[in-house]
Formats: C-alpha cells, structure tokens, sequence
DNA sequence: TTTTGTGAACTAGTTCACAGCT
DNA sequence: AGCTGTGAACTAGTTCACAAAA
C-alpha cells in the first residue's frame, strides 16, 4: 500500500457511486495528461471541465488519503498513480468472456479494457462451431468444459456473462465454483451469487426502456 | 392516458433510479406470466422472488396510480400493461445505431431490443467498406451523411452511441441536429447535449474498474 | 385476514462553507 | 491568495409500520 490508508477500508464499506466516480476522474486525468502539459489540476477546474461537482471530487479523494496540496491542487501524475493504486489497475488483471456471440465477441475486442491493463484471455461457449475460433482481434473460444482447467492456469480475475438470460444463472453458478470473485454481467435478469463474489450488471434492456419513459412523459405532459 | 395520472409528472421529476426499476418490475412480471398461470400477484412474493423490497414496489407503482386491490395484490395482466404504457413501450419505437463497428453490431442484433418492441431502424458509419453492408441480423449500415435524410423518413426516437470516444461528441452533436431526444450512449468519456435531450450512459470502462477495486480491497484488507 | 398505499422515520449521498495549510 | 480537507447542512432515496380497503 503506497496511499494513505487511514484503517478505514477494512470498516466502512466504499460506496459504489465512488468507486465509479474514481474510474472517472482517472479518465479525466488521462485526458488533461494527454492535453497541454500541465503539472498540478484544482477539483473546481477538473469539475468545471467534466461537469463535476468541485467538493465530491475532494471528498472522494479525501477518503483514501491527503493526495492533495492545499493552495496548489494535486500534482496530476501523483493522482493518476494513486488513483491506478486504487482501483487495483497496477495490477494485470485477466478476463474470462462467457459467450462468444456477437456481444460477447465485441466486449473481447472492445479497445478500452486493454487500455486500462486488462487483458481478455478467452472466450467460452458450448457452440462446437465456435470452439478454436478467434475474435478479429485474436481472442480464442474455448470449450465452456475447458473453464477449470484453463481457470488454474490463466489465473482469471474477472468474468463477463454474455450469454443468453435463460443460460446465466447456471453459467454464473460455473464461473463462481472454479474461483472467479468478480462478475460483470450483460444478460437481463437477476442473478445470485455468494456474498464474497461481487456481481455488477449492465442492463441494455433497463437503459432503453428508462429513455422510452422519458420520450412517453415528453410527449405526454408537454 | 389510460393509468390515473395524479397530475404528478409534470410538476415533480421520476428519478432514474424509479424509472429503471419499473423496467425490472415488467421483466419480472413477464417471468411471472412465462411461469404458471398465476393471475395475481403480491409486492411480497415479488419482492421475495426477485431480490427486492416489497415497499418500495409499492411506492413506485403507487406514484402512477392505484394498480392494486388490497387484500389481493395486483392484478398481473392489468400491471404489466399498465407498467408498458408508463414506459412508453405501447409506442413502436425505433432507434439508429451509429458506428457500425463490433459493438453496433452486436447492438444491432441483440435480442432483447427486439423482443420489448423496439425497431432498430439502422446503423450509420463513415467507412466506405462498412457502408451498405448488413448485420447478421439483416440490419443495413448507411453512410453517416444519409442521417438528416433517413430520419426524416423512419422517425427516429432514440440513437445508440458506438463509436470511438473521439468522435462521439460530433456525432451526438449531429443526432441532437436531426431532432432525437433519447441517447444511450456506450463511448467512454463526458458529452455535452441541450436540456431537452435525455442522454443515459453505458460506460464499460467504469463499470469494470470498479470490479477492479473490489478485487484490490478484497486482497488487500483480508 | 390479507395486502395495498402512504406518512413518518431512517439511511445514504451531495453540496455548502470555512478552518487550516502552503 | 489559493486550494484542500472536512464538519455541518441539506437533499434524495429507502424502509418501516400502520390505517384503510377488499
């Protein structure tokens, strides 16, 4: 551990809204990185430029240690190693994908998870036609068997479902029993895991009809 | 307006959080009517079946009106009809995809678009070689610059954004110029829309670092 | 008796505003 | 002077608990 602690980790539980808004204001840094070459950033010009709020980004900052300098701001590449420390991306962590349809073959290829150091290292499904083929962006996709096995030698961290919704329970109960601790879900519908594996879902379904609510009330109250 | 309004939604807004819950509540009751032939059902027994609060059901569906009998519950049928007018799903929706790469595609074909009634009008790219070329699914990719003149003509009710982060924001500028008001965007990063758009995030990135933390206080903390 | 609909109580999350450090 | 870190105030969201209805 390079940040500051405070012993509080291991008590109080970090709410999800933070730990989201610290993946952002890594992105952000990035990007102010990637612009003009500035040395330190204020919270009220990273909140200016993001539309973020000057105080929340302190206070989730503030929660894991003193990164800042008062009159001066945070030295941008101290925070963005902090911040890398933080979210665990020091680390290589690796992705086992659950599915090789079309959503799952798009998440192996999608650029932005190499970006961040996570590296794909195969897709799983029960299709033989699928079995030994390789995304365009040369993931392989192993037998759905194959997961324990490759499970013990590859070390995966993190699973993503993108089977279909009625196969996901008993494709999460499989990912959960060779050790996997970490899930990102695509298929709707409700999933159970032990309390020790952390499960997140991303629901198209729930986005979309959540727009369509509000073009209906648009249109309905004028 | 078929549900008792209240004269509420004009003057109070729905939060987010109540709007993507109700399209929980449909799913969940589409389970409900797939399973046996069930005509009613309790906040309770949902709220047991699906991992949920049983008032906060209550409240959610009781800001649209009274669809319950006490003493009985609600009446399946009668809710999840009422649950697809509230989430404007008893219009026929139809959405433009733009970025015809992996991801649109895989969006393009996903199924559970299709199954809630919404119509996938199109995919939209700048690539010569993608452009008239079609999903798995049957869905044909048109160059960028047909938008203005196919929106006129399909209607367009929501886009979907799949393109590199670098170009999201012109491309959000140019779907807010042909008048759609709905946007699910899956680009990593901040974008700028008037009011009177409602613009709903999907960020892959977020999502799977903060998986990444949990993993890193997991190891961490014991 | 059962279960809704809902005020009241509670919990969580955000923003303000300022002391304190550089 | 400038900006962080943070207690206090505020706002939003959830859950409780019970009166009212079938």
């Amino acid at each position: 551990m390079n940040y500051v602690n405070k012993g509080r980790l291991a008590h109080d539980q970090v709410s999800e809204l933070t730990t989201n808004r610290l993946s952002v204001y890594l992105r952000c840094l990035n990007q102010v990185i990637d612009g003009a070459g500035v040395t330190t950033v204020s919270s009220q010009l990273l909140a200016d430029q993001f539309g973020l709020n000057a105080a929340q980004i302190r206070k989730d900052l503030a929660y894991f240690g003193e990164f800042g300098v008062r009159g001066v701001g945070y030295y941008v590449k101290d925070l963005r190693g902090n911040l890398r420390q933080i979210l665990g991306l020091d680390r290589h962590l690796r992705v086992a994908i659950m599915g090789a349809g079309n959503l799952g073959l798009a998440l192996a290829d999608y650029p932005g998870f190499r970006q961040e150091g996570f590296e794909i290292g195969g897709l799983f499904d029960v299709a033989n036609e699928k079995i030994g083929q390789e995304s365009r962006g040369g993931v392989l996709t192993y037998d759905v068997k194959e997961l324990k096995r490759l499970a013990r030698r590859e070390r995966f961290d993190i699973a993503m479902i993108a089977v279909p919704a009625s196969r996901a329970q008993p494709v999460v109960d499989l990912v959960v029993s060779v050790g996997i601790k970490a899930i990102l879900n695509f298929s709707p519908g409700v999933l159970k895991v032990p309390n020790n594996v952390k499960l997140k879902g991303v629901d198209l379904t729930v986005s979309l009809e959540s727009l369509s609510f509000f073009l209906a009330q648009d249109n309905a109250g004028g």
